[in-house]
DNA sequence: ATAAAAATTAAACAAACGTTTAACTTAAAC
DNA sequence: GTTTAAGTTAAACGTTTGTTTAATTTTTAT
Protein backbone atom coordinates (compact mmCIF):
# COMPACT_ATOMS: atom_id res chain seq x y z
CA UNK A 1 0.00 0.00 0.00
CA UNK A 2 2.40 2.40 1.35
CA UNK A 3 4.98 1.86 -1.30
CA UNK A 4 5.78 4.58 -3.68
CA UNK A 5 7.71 4.53 -7.43
CA UNK A 6 10.63 6.53 -8.21
CA UNK A 7 8.61 9.55 -9.92
CA UNK A 8 6.11 9.56 -6.90
CA UNK A 9 8.89 9.85 -4.42
CA UNK A 10 10.41 12.28 -6.25
CA UNK A 11 6.98 14.70 -6.30
CA UNK A 12 7.17 13.87 -2.37
CA UNK A 13 10.49 15.00 -1.73
CA UNK A 14 9.98 18.44 -3.50
CA UNK A 15 6.98 18.77 -2.00
CA UNK A 16 8.28 17.94 1.70
CA UNK A 17 10.74 20.64 0.97
CA UNK A 18 8.24 23.63 -0.28
CA UNK A 19 5.52 22.86 2.42
CA UNK A 20 8.52 22.80 4.95
CA UNK A 21 9.64 26.32 3.38
CA UNK A 22 6.33 28.13 2.46
CA UNK A 23 3.78 25.99 4.19
CA UNK A 24 1.13 24.04 2.58
CA UNK A 25 -1.36 26.84 1.74
CA UNK A 26 1.46 29.11 0.28
CA UNK A 27 2.49 26.26 -1.94
CA UNK A 28 0.78 25.56 -5.25
CA UNK A 29 0.80 22.38 -7.34
CA UNK A 30 2.74 24.45 -10.39
CA UNK A 31 5.25 24.87 -8.14
CA UNK A 32 5.52 21.30 -7.07
CA UNK A 33 5.76 20.04 -10.44
CA UNK A 34 7.94 23.09 -11.86
CA UNK A 35 10.70 21.80 -9.21
CA UNK A 36 9.39 17.77 -9.44
CA UNK A 37 10.02 18.36 -12.85
CA UNK A 38 7.08 16.68 -14.22
CA UNK A 39 3.54 17.63 -15.80
CA UNK A 40 1.16 19.34 -13.77
CA UNK A 41 -1.69 16.79 -14.03
CA UNK A 42 1.02 14.07 -12.15
CA UNK A 43 0.23 15.47 -8.75
CA UNK A 44 -3.83 14.29 -9.29
CA UNK A 45 -2.95 11.31 -11.33
CA UNK A 46 -0.38 9.76 -8.82
CA UNK A 47 -1.96 11.46 -5.36
CA UNK A 48 -5.75 12.42 -6.62
CA UNK A 49 -5.18 15.69 -4.69
CA UNK A 50 -3.37 18.09 -3.10
CA UNK A 51 -4.79 17.12 0.31
CA UNK A 52 -4.13 13.61 -0.81
CA UNK A 53 -0.29 14.27 -1.73
CA UNK A 54 0.12 15.89 2.08
CA UNK A 55 -1.46 12.65 3.47
CA UNK A 56 0.69 10.35 1.57
CA UNK A 57 3.79 12.48 2.54
CA UNK A 58 2.75 11.61 6.11
CA UNK A 59 2.75 8.16 5.47
CA UNK A 60 5.68 8.37 3.17
CA UNK A 61 7.55 9.78 6.28
CA UNK A 62 6.13 8.21 9.10
CA UNK A 63 8.12 5.01 8.88
CA UNK A 64 11.40 7.34 8.84
CA UNK A 65 10.00 9.04 12.15
CA UNK A 66 9.80 5.80 14.23
CA UNK A 67 13.04 6.09 15.67
CA UNK A 68 13.23 2.94 17.73
CA UNK A 69 14.71 4.62 20.64
CA UNK A 70 13.67 1.55 22.94
CA UNK A 71 16.60 -0.99 22.32
CA UNK A 72 18.98 1.98 24.58
CA UNK A 73 16.79 0.05 27.75
CA UNK A 74 18.50 -2.98 27.41
CA UNK A 75 22.21 -1.23 26.68
CA UNK A 76 24.55 -1.66 29.10
CA UNK A 77 24.80 1.25 30.52
CA UNK A 78 24.86 3.82 33.24
CA UNK A 79 21.07 5.05 33.36
CA UNK A 80 22.44 8.86 33.03
CA UNK A 81 24.40 7.38 30.18
CA UNK A 82 21.17 6.08 28.49
CA UNK A 83 19.70 9.70 29.10
CA UNK A 84 21.91 11.29 27.66
CA UNK A 85 22.03 8.66 24.27
CA UNK A 86 17.90 9.18 24.23
CA UNK A 87 18.32 13.01 23.90
CA UNK A 88 21.29 12.54 21.36
CA UNK A 89 19.31 10.25 19.30
CA UNK A 90 16.28 11.88 19.63
CA UNK A 91 17.67 15.25 18.61
CA UNK A 92 19.76 13.73 15.69
CA UNK A 93 16.23 12.22 14.42
CA UNK A 94 14.39 15.23 14.89
CA UNK A 95 17.12 17.34 13.06
CA UNK A 96 17.81 14.99 10.34
CA UNK A 97 14.01 15.47 9.30
CA UNK A 98 13.33 19.09 10.29
CA UNK A 99 11.27 19.65 7.14
CA UNK A 100 8.68 16.97 7.97
CA UNK A 101 8.96 17.81 11.87
CA UNK A 102 8.01 21.63 10.70
CA UNK A 103 5.29 21.02 8.59
CA UNK A 104 3.63 18.28 11.24
CA UNK A 105 4.54 21.03 14.14
CA UNK A 106 2.12 23.67 11.54
CA UNK A 107 -0.33 21.36 10.74
CA UNK A 108 -1.26 19.73 14.10
CA UNK A 109 -1.28 23.35 15.60
CA UNK A 110 -3.82 24.91 13.18
CA UNK A 111 -7.57 24.70 12.70
CA UNK A 112 -7.34 23.86 8.94
CA UNK A 113 -6.72 20.49 8.32
CA UNK A 114 -7.17 17.53 10.19
CA UNK A 115 -4.20 15.02 9.49
CA UNK A 116 -4.03 11.59 10.31
CA UNK A 117 -1.47 11.83 12.97
CA UNK A 118 -2.53 8.85 15.19
CA UNK A 119 0.91 7.10 13.67
CA UNK A 120 2.54 10.24 14.80
CA UNK A 121 0.90 10.09 18.00
CA UNK A 122 2.00 6.45 18.83
CA UNK A 123 5.48 7.17 18.38
CA UNK A 124 5.33 10.24 20.91
CA UNK A 125 4.09 7.74 23.12
CA UNK A 126 6.07 4.95 22.20
CA UNK A 127 8.96 7.34 23.34
CA UNK A 128 7.83 8.59 26.28
CA UNK A 129 7.23 5.01 27.33
CA UNK A 130 11.19 4.61 26.91
CA UNK A 131 11.85 7.53 28.92
CA UNK A 132 9.55 6.50 31.98
CA UNK A 133 11.17 3.11 31.49
CA UNK A 134 15.05 4.58 32.09
CA UNK A 135 13.77 6.90 34.89
CA UNK A 136 12.61 4.25 36.48
CA UNK A 137 15.55 1.95 36.77
CA UNK A 138 17.54 5.47 37.48
CA UNK A 139 14.44 5.97 40.41
CA UNK A 140 15.04 2.59 41.44
CA UNK A 141 19.00 2.67 41.64
CA UNK A 142 18.59 6.60 43.70
CA UNK A 143 20.32 7.69 40.95
CA UNK A 144 17.27 10.57 40.08
CA UNK A 145 14.45 12.22 41.52
CA UNK A 146 11.26 10.62 42.71
CA UNK A 147 8.97 14.00 42.15
CA UNK A 148 10.02 14.51 38.02
CA UNK A 149 6.95 15.01 35.91
CA UNK A 150 8.28 12.92 32.91
CA UNK A 151 5.90 13.81 30.74
CA UNK A 152 6.92 17.50 30.98
CA UNK A 153 10.47 16.33 29.63
CA UNK A 154 9.86 16.07 26.45
CA UNK A 155 8.52 19.44 25.64
CA UNK A 156 11.62 20.79 27.56
CA UNK A 157 14.09 18.91 25.07
CA UNK A 158 11.81 19.22 22.06
CA UNK A 159 10.79 22.56 22.74
CA UNK A 160 14.30 23.83 23.18
CA UNK A 161 15.36 22.07 19.56
CA UNK A 162 12.21 23.16 17.74
CA UNK A 163 12.49 27.23 19.52
CA UNK A 164 16.39 27.29 18.75
CA UNK A 165 15.54 26.21 15.03
CA UNK A 166 13.03 28.42 14.54
CA UNK A 167 14.99 31.40 15.70
CA UNK A 168 17.47 30.17 13.40
CA UNK A 169 18.28 33.39 12.08
CA UNK A 170 18.48 35.23 15.54
CA UNK A 171 20.65 32.41 16.89
CA UNK A 172 22.95 32.25 13.94
CA UNK A 173 23.77 35.64 14.45
CA UNK A 174 23.98 36.02 18.22
CA UNK A 175 25.79 32.97 18.03
CA UNK A 176 28.15 33.88 15.33
CA UNK A 177 27.45 30.91 13.21
CA UNK A 178 28.57 31.64 9.61
CA UNK A 179 27.54 28.26 7.53
CA UNK A 180 24.96 25.39 7.52
CA UNK A 181 27.62 23.01 8.47
CA UNK A 182 28.69 25.43 11.47
CA UNK A 183 24.96 25.33 11.85
CA UNK A 184 24.48 21.52 12.07
CA UNK A 185 27.57 21.42 14.02
CA UNK A 186 26.25 23.72 17.24
CA UNK A 187 23.12 21.70 17.00
CA UNK A 188 25.03 18.36 17.21
CA UNK A 189 27.54 19.54 19.93
CA UNK A 190 26.30 22.36 21.96
CA UNK A 191 22.71 22.59 21.92
CA UNK A 192 22.69 18.60 22.21
CA UNK A 193 24.92 19.07 25.05
CA UNK A 194 23.21 22.15 26.60
CA UNK A 195 19.98 19.87 26.63
CA UNK A 196 21.60 16.99 28.07
CA UNK A 197 22.62 19.01 31.38
CA UNK A 198 19.54 20.71 31.54
CA UNK A 199 17.28 17.32 32.14
CA UNK A 200 20.72 15.82 34.23
CA UNK A 201 20.51 19.06 36.25
CA UNK A 202 16.54 18.90 36.69
CA UNK A 203 16.22 15.18 37.44
CA UNK A 204 19.31 13.65 38.91
CA UNK A 205 19.47 13.31 42.98
CA UNK A 206 21.87 15.70 44.68
CA UNK A 207 21.82 13.90 47.77
CA UNK A 208 24.28 11.76 47.82
CA UNK B 1 1.16 56.86 12.65
CA UNK B 2 0.84 53.26 14.23
CA UNK B 3 -3.01 54.16 15.77
CA UNK B 4 -5.76 52.64 14.23
CA UNK B 5 -9.25 53.69 14.56
CA UNK B 6 -12.03 51.72 16.23
CA UNK B 7 -13.29 49.88 12.95
CA UNK B 8 -8.89 48.88 11.84
CA UNK B 9 -8.38 47.57 15.64
CA UNK B 10 -11.87 45.40 14.38
CA UNK B 11 -10.17 43.86 11.30
CA UNK B 12 -7.15 43.44 12.96
CA UNK B 13 -7.97 41.48 15.99
CA UNK B 14 -10.28 38.89 13.26
CA UNK B 15 -7.34 38.75 11.23
CA UNK B 16 -5.26 37.79 13.99
CA UNK B 17 -7.83 34.98 15.29
CA UNK B 18 -7.83 33.38 12.03
CA UNK B 19 -3.96 33.78 11.16
CA UNK B 20 -3.31 32.03 13.97
CA UNK B 21 -6.01 29.39 13.23
CA UNK B 22 -5.56 28.95 9.48
CA UNK B 23 -2.00 30.59 8.57
CA UNK B 24 -1.91 33.77 6.92
CA UNK B 25 -2.30 31.75 3.31
CA UNK B 26 -5.05 29.47 4.51
CA UNK B 27 -6.74 32.79 5.22
CA UNK B 28 -8.86 34.97 2.68
CA UNK B 29 -9.68 38.39 2.76
CA UNK B 30 -13.48 37.62 2.74
CA UNK B 31 -13.34 35.12 5.05
CA UNK B 32 -11.45 38.21 7.63
CA UNK B 33 -14.10 40.80 6.39
CA UNK B 34 -17.10 38.09 7.05
CA UNK B 35 -16.07 37.86 10.46
CA UNK B 36 -15.28 41.10 10.89
CA UNK B 37 -18.83 42.15 9.75
CA UNK B 38 -17.21 44.70 7.12
CA UNK B 39 -16.89 44.99 3.45
CA UNK B 40 -14.44 43.28 1.54
CA UNK B 41 -12.69 46.33 0.19
CA UNK B 42 -12.22 47.83 3.70
CA UNK B 43 -9.32 46.08 3.96
CA UNK B 44 -7.61 47.76 1.21
CA UNK B 45 -9.18 51.03 1.80
CA UNK B 46 -7.68 50.67 5.78
CA UNK B 47 -4.75 48.35 4.98
CA UNK B 48 -3.49 48.64 1.53
CA UNK B 49 -3.18 45.07 1.06
CA UNK B 50 -3.20 41.51 2.59
CA UNK B 51 0.23 41.51 3.26
CA UNK B 52 0.37 44.88 4.88
CA UNK B 53 -2.42 43.74 7.17
CA UNK B 54 -0.03 41.83 8.53
CA UNK B 55 2.57 44.24 8.65
CA UNK B 56 0.09 46.08 10.35
CA UNK B 57 -1.25 43.46 12.87
CA UNK B 58 2.88 43.60 13.58
CA UNK B 59 2.92 47.11 14.25
CA UNK B 60 -0.26 46.93 15.81
CA UNK B 61 0.98 44.27 18.86
CA UNK B 62 4.85 45.17 18.98
CA UNK B 63 4.22 47.03 21.56
CA UNK B 64 2.01 44.41 23.70
CA UNK B 65 5.02 42.28 23.45
CA UNK B 66 7.05 45.06 24.64
CA UNK B 67 7.50 43.70 28.15
CA UNK B 68 9.25 45.54 30.72
CA UNK B 69 11.35 42.34 32.68
CA UNK B 70 13.62 45.62 33.29
CA UNK B 71 12.02 46.59 36.17
CA UNK B 72 12.65 43.16 38.14
CA UNK B 73 16.22 44.34 38.14
CA UNK B 74 15.72 46.79 40.65
CA UNK B 75 13.67 44.64 42.87
CA UNK B 76 14.27 43.80 46.21
CA UNK B 77 14.65 40.16 45.20
CA UNK B 78 16.90 37.31 45.51
CA UNK B 79 18.55 36.50 41.94
CA UNK B 80 16.36 32.49 42.80
CA UNK B 81 13.67 34.53 43.30
CA UNK B 82 14.09 37.12 40.07
CA UNK B 83 15.26 34.44 38.11
CA UNK B 84 11.19 32.91 39.18
CA UNK B 85 9.68 35.90 38.46
CA UNK B 86 11.82 36.66 34.50
CA UNK B 87 10.27 33.13 33.94
CA UNK B 88 6.84 33.63 35.27
CA UNK B 89 6.64 37.15 33.52
CA UNK B 90 7.68 35.69 30.24
CA UNK B 91 4.87 32.67 29.88
CA UNK B 92 2.43 34.34 31.38
CA UNK B 93 2.91 37.29 28.59
CA UNK B 94 3.44 34.67 25.63
CA UNK B 95 0.57 32.88 26.56
CA UNK B 96 -1.55 35.99 26.53
CA UNK B 97 -0.43 36.75 23.05
CA UNK B 98 -0.30 32.92 21.89
CA UNK B 99 -2.14 33.87 19.09
CA UNK B 100 0.39 36.91 17.48
CA UNK B 101 3.67 34.78 18.64
CA UNK B 102 1.55 31.79 16.77
CA UNK B 103 1.78 33.93 13.99
CA UNK B 104 5.28 35.14 13.90
CA UNK B 105 6.76 32.09 14.53
CA UNK B 106 5.22 30.52 11.66
CA UNK B 107 6.30 33.94 10.10
CA UNK B 108 10.04 34.13 10.66
CA UNK B 109 10.46 30.39 10.17
CA UNK B 110 8.68 30.21 6.67
CA UNK B 111 10.44 32.00 3.62
CA UNK B 112 7.33 33.01 2.47
CA UNK B 113 7.59 36.83 3.20
CA UNK B 114 9.61 38.51 5.03
CA UNK B 115 8.52 40.75 7.64
CA UNK B 116 9.39 43.79 9.74
CA UNK B 117 11.01 41.64 12.96
CA UNK B 118 13.36 44.09 14.02
CA UNK B 119 11.05 45.42 16.70
CA UNK B 120 10.38 41.55 17.82
CA UNK B 121 14.48 41.33 17.56
CA UNK B 122 15.14 43.98 19.79
CA UNK B 123 12.67 43.14 22.38
CA UNK B 124 14.02 39.34 22.47
CA UNK B 125 18.04 41.14 22.63
CA UNK B 126 16.00 42.89 25.24
CA UNK B 127 15.01 40.24 27.04
CA UNK B 128 18.19 38.57 26.97
CA UNK B 129 20.08 41.17 28.34
CA UNK B 130 17.73 41.39 31.41
CA UNK B 131 18.54 38.02 31.90
CA UNK B 132 22.35 38.12 31.89
CA UNK B 133 22.30 41.15 34.18
CA UNK B 134 20.33 38.77 36.73
CA UNK B 135 22.21 35.92 35.98
CA UNK B 136 25.50 38.00 36.82
CA UNK B 137 24.18 39.42 39.65
CA UNK B 138 23.82 35.38 40.69
CA UNK B 139 27.04 34.53 39.89
CA UNK B 140 28.78 37.35 42.10
CA UNK B 141 26.75 36.52 44.60
CA UNK B 142 28.13 32.95 44.24
CA UNK B 143 24.74 31.44 43.95
CA UNK B 144 24.51 30.50 40.19
CA UNK B 145 27.14 28.61 37.87
CA UNK B 146 29.83 30.22 35.96
CA UNK B 147 29.58 28.25 33.02
CA UNK B 148 26.21 28.83 31.76
CA UNK B 149 25.21 29.28 28.31
CA UNK B 150 22.13 32.08 28.82
CA UNK B 151 21.53 32.45 25.27
CA UNK B 152 20.70 28.91 25.26
CA UNK B 153 18.56 29.54 28.51
CA UNK B 154 15.90 31.77 25.99
CA UNK B 155 15.01 28.67 23.92
CA UNK B 156 14.74 25.94 26.72
CA UNK B 157 12.22 28.68 28.64
CA UNK B 158 9.91 29.33 25.72
CA UNK B 159 10.84 26.24 23.88
CA UNK B 160 9.23 24.27 26.54
CA UNK B 161 5.97 26.20 26.52
CA UNK B 162 6.11 26.56 22.92
CA UNK B 163 6.23 22.77 22.17
CA UNK B 164 4.08 22.47 24.95
CA UNK B 165 1.08 25.16 23.00
CA UNK B 166 2.09 22.91 19.61
CA UNK B 167 0.93 19.62 21.25
CA UNK B 168 -2.19 20.92 23.02
CA UNK B 169 -4.49 18.10 22.24
CA UNK B 170 -1.85 15.68 23.45
CA UNK B 171 -1.45 17.19 26.21
CA UNK B 172 -4.64 17.95 27.15
CA UNK B 173 -5.03 14.34 26.64
CA UNK B 174 -1.62 13.19 28.38
CA UNK B 175 -2.67 15.18 31.52
CA UNK B 176 -6.42 14.66 31.24
CA UNK B 177 -7.13 17.94 31.17
CA UNK B 178 -10.92 18.53 30.06
CA UNK B 179 -11.42 22.25 29.57
CA UNK B 180 -10.18 25.08 28.51
CA UNK B 181 -9.59 27.16 31.94
CA UNK B 182 -7.84 23.73 33.35
CA UNK B 183 -5.48 24.19 30.36
CA UNK B 184 -4.52 27.71 31.21
CA UNK B 185 -3.89 26.75 35.03
CA UNK B 186 -1.96 24.36 33.93
CA UNK B 187 0.10 26.73 31.97
CA UNK B 188 0.21 29.29 34.89
CA UNK B 189 1.20 26.69 37.68
CA UNK B 190 2.21 23.20 36.32
CA UNK B 191 4.50 24.32 33.46
CA UNK B 192 5.59 27.62 34.71
CA UNK B 193 6.94 25.53 38.13
CA UNK B 194 8.32 23.03 35.81
CA UNK B 195 10.25 25.59 33.75
CA UNK B 196 11.19 27.23 36.61
CA UNK B 197 12.61 24.46 38.41
CA UNK B 198 14.42 22.98 35.17
CA UNK B 199 16.32 26.78 34.87
CA UNK B 200 17.01 26.91 38.72
CA UNK B 201 18.10 23.39 38.64
CA UNK B 202 20.81 23.66 35.29
CA UNK B 203 21.72 27.46 36.97
CA UNK B 204 22.21 27.26 40.62
CA UNK B 205 25.35 26.20 42.05
CA UNK B 206 24.75 22.75 43.89
CA UNK B 207 28.66 23.59 45.78
CA UNK B 208 27.18 24.98 48.83
C1' DA C 1 -27.07 74.60 4.79
C1' DT C 2 -23.61 73.45 1.83
C1' DA C 3 -19.27 71.73 0.30
C1' DA C 4 -15.52 68.52 1.03
C1' DA C 5 -13.78 64.49 2.88
C1' DA C 6 -14.20 59.99 4.58
C1' DA C 7 -16.50 55.68 4.82
C1' DT C 8 -19.01 52.00 2.72
C1' DT C 9 -20.99 49.31 -0.81
C1' DA C 10 -21.87 45.91 -4.80
C1' DA C 11 -19.85 44.67 -8.79
C1' DA C 12 -16.26 43.64 -11.71
C1' DC C 13 -11.31 42.70 -12.61
C1' DA C 14 -7.41 39.83 -13.94
C1' DA C 15 -4.59 36.36 -12.10
C1' DA C 16 -3.82 32.12 -9.82
C1' DC C 17 -5.66 28.22 -7.95
C1' DG C 18 -6.71 22.92 -7.87
C1' DT C 19 -8.58 19.76 -10.92
C1' DT C 20 -10.20 17.43 -15.18
C1' DT C 21 -10.26 16.33 -19.90
C1' DA C 22 -8.91 14.20 -24.04
C1' DA C 23 -5.31 13.20 -27.03
C1' DC C 24 -0.96 11.12 -27.31
C1' DT C 25 3.22 8.30 -26.12
C1' DT C 26 5.47 4.67 -23.92
C1' DA C 27 5.60 0.23 -21.70
C1' DA C 28 3.74 -4.31 -20.64
C1' DA C 29 1.11 -8.44 -21.65
C1' DC C 30 -0.26 -12.00 -24.57
C1' DG D 1 2.83 -7.97 -33.73
C1' DT D 2 -1.16 -6.59 -31.78
C1' DT D 3 -3.78 -5.31 -27.73
C1' DT D 4 -4.11 -3.36 -23.33
C1' DA D 5 -2.62 -0.68 -19.69
C1' DA D 6 0.14 2.92 -17.71
C1' DG D 7 2.38 7.21 -18.13
C1' DT D 8 2.55 11.89 -19.88
C1' DT D 9 1.13 16.03 -22.02
C1' DA D 10 -1.11 20.70 -23.22
C1' DA D 11 -5.18 22.82 -22.79
C1' DA D 12 -9.26 24.00 -20.66
C1' DC D 13 -12.42 23.88 -16.65
C1' DG D 14 -14.86 26.31 -12.98
C1' DT D 15 -13.61 28.60 -8.50
C1' DT D 16 -11.44 31.35 -5.57
C1' DT D 17 -8.10 34.62 -4.86
C1' DG D 18 -6.55 39.68 -3.86
C1' DT D 19 -7.53 44.01 -5.63
C1' DT D 20 -9.88 47.91 -7.98
C1' DT D 21 -13.61 50.54 -9.67
C1' DA D 22 -17.28 53.66 -9.49
C1' DA D 23 -21.33 54.88 -7.28
C1' DT D 24 -23.46 55.94 -2.94
C1' DT D 25 -23.92 57.03 1.90
C1' DT D 26 -22.24 59.09 6.01
C1' DT D 27 -19.52 62.26 8.49
C1' DT D 28 -16.97 66.43 9.09
C1' DA D 29 -15.86 71.23 8.40
C1' DT D 30 -17.06 75.72 7.17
Amino acid sequence: MNSFNQKQIQILQVAETLFAEKGFDGTSIREISKNAEINIAMVSYYFGSKEKLLESLVIYRTSDLKISLENIIDEKLSPVEKIEKFINFYIQKLHKHKNMHQIMNFETSTKKRVIESEAFNAVKKENLETLKKIIKDGQDANIFRNDIIIELLTPTILGTYLHFQMNKKFNEELFQIKSESEYNNFIKNNLTKHIQQTIKALIINEIK
